[in-house]
RNA sequence: GGAGAGGUGACCGAGAGGCCGAAGGUAACGGUUUGCUAAACCGUCGCACCUCAAAAGGGUGCCGGGGGUUCGAAUCCCCCCCUCUCCGCCA
């Protein structure tokens, strides 16, 4: 959520931002304001009998304590409490409200975020390595996989529907050595702490991250008990410290976890049917930073250099592309996607997205931190990078290590995590 | 899942319808005293919202969460959540 105080003092910011969005239809900005005041108005009457009635009803407890009549000020607040009850209802009404539409406000985008509609006028700001060269044709990952019987995309389905898969043996063994490559890394070089929590949370942090209320169908939720399955473990990570003050010396703090992900993929049908690009389960070691104001865009660098070492080091070609006003996510400010290359499906495919919320999900989650000791508690800012899908990882090495008779090589780094 | 106990400020802990945003203590911060350390004494010591150009000030809300009773609720009633102990079940 961005500052409610935009929406009084500077709505016109807010209609320049949904418009870089394409969000213009989304948010009805004059009735958002209209609410607010609506909203302030009532907090102010209700104020006002309220204090009537603390200061009458002490009044009555004083006559009352010294054995006198108070019967006319007893008949004085005869219904007050239920005028202020009708005018608390209605106020509840109009803060759901209000609420409702400021969840749904996008954050504001950083002064470097290029304009753009969609994905293609986002911005190439670096690219590492070059393509690999073959002496044939590469091949795709899923076929490599079915051939040797590593990737088995039938049973997947058999167990659990389309866009499951199966891992058997190497495939298996692989995505685990990576996840623990990428693990060892940043946790050894780069400072973040390493975390396991939760894959299953509850809506206080779904709403927290940003997934709820506005994209709820594109998660899977447990009606029953009111939970919802990770889409990402951005989600238990920022939500570590939701509703908690962190000690100011404490900051930046850096906390990484590797754990499965779920997504419904609603509304990408027929989109990267085969394979393992487009599922519904796949694993990810994500980054996650809370950082003091003035340092998160600088972190932002940071974090987005942490999960290209992971490339790098795997020797594997990418280019970092910085997304545009259109395609940055609602809840971030500012987002660079790394693409790694895919030979064998000839294109680049995303495989980490490193965003800045600035306060935007603090704010949500009442995420605070309070700099020095008797300063008042601000807003943290919080980052997350995936650092790397693990899934998209493995389908990487496999086209890009691969042979022509259809095996494979396994890079360097990650034969130390194969050796038994 | 069953039975019981309990959820009060950073922490411990009182409070059982009115003068309670909440005694007392610990911790923290400022000061006085003081060879040093320590101790003692005095003071400060929650968060959010509304109001105000801002600060000051004022007002409101918050004693796990939500409803209710009442002129008035941390205190009484109802529902829910969480923690602990015992039993059951289980990787």
């Amino acid at each position: 959520m961005i500052d409610p105080k935009l929406i009084r003092d500077n709505l016109d910011l807010i209609q320049k931002i949904l418009k870089l969005r394409n969000m213009e239809g989304v948010v009805d900005v004059s009735a958002l304001r209209a609410t607010n005041e609506k909203r302030r108005g009532l907090i102010m009457q209700i104020d006002q009998m309220r204090e009537k009635r603390n200061r009458v009803s002490k009044e009555i407890g004083i006559l009352k304590s010294k054995k006198e009549d108070a019967s006319h000020l007893l008949a004085e607040m005869e219904g007050v409490s239920d005028t202020i009850k009708t005018a608390e209802n209605e106020l509840a009404d109009i803060n759901a409200q209000f609420d409702e539409m400021a969840l749904s406000l996008p954050n504001i985008l950083d002064e470097s975020v290029p304009p753009g509609r969609d994905e293609n006028d986002n911005v190439v700001v670096r690219t590492w390595g070059a393509k690999p060269s073959f002496s044939f044709t590469p091949r795709p990952h899923y076929e490599i996989g079915v051939q040797h019987d590593i990737l088995d995309f039938e049973r997947g389905v058999k167990l659990a529907g389309t866009r499951f898969y199966v891992y058997r043996g190497l495939a298996a063994r692989l995505e685990r050595a990576i996840i623990n490559f990428m693990l060892d890394l940043h946790t050894r070089e780069h400072g973040y702490t390493e975390i396991f929590g939760p894959f299953i949370v509850n809506d206080d942090s779904m709403i927290g991250t940003g997934q709820y209320p506005k994209f709820k169908d594109e998660y899977y939720r447990i009606e029953r008990d009111g939970l919802s399955l990770i889409p990402t473990a951005e989600v238990p990570l920022t939500n570590l410290y939701r509703d908690e003050i962190i000690d100011g010396e404490k900051l930046p703090l850096y906390v990484t976890m590797q754990s499965s992900c779920f997504r419904r993929e609603a509304g990408s049908a027929g989109k990267d049917t085969r394979g393992l690009i487009r599922v519904h389960q796949f694993q990810k070691v994500e980054l996650v930073k809370f950082v003091e104001p003035e340092t998160s865009m600088e972190e932002l660098e940071k974090l987005t250099a942490n999960a290209e070492e992971v490339l790098k080091r795997l020797n594997l070609h990418y280019r970092v592309v910085l997304l545009c006003s259109g395609d940055t996510s609602a809840s971030s400010a500012k987002t660079y996607d790394i693409e790694v290359w895919m030979p064998g499906l000839e294109r680049y495919v995303e495989i980490s997205s490193c965003s800045n919320f600035l306060d935007y999900q603090a704010r949500r989650a009442r995420i605070r931190y309070r700099k020095a000791k008797g300063e008042r508690p601000a807003l943290v800012h919080t980052l997350n990078g995936s650092g790397l899908a693990a899934g998209r990882t493995l389908a990487a090495v496999m086209e890009n290590y691969q042979r022509e008779d259809g095996t494979f090589n396994i890079p360097d780094v990650l034969r130390p995590y194969m050796e038994r």
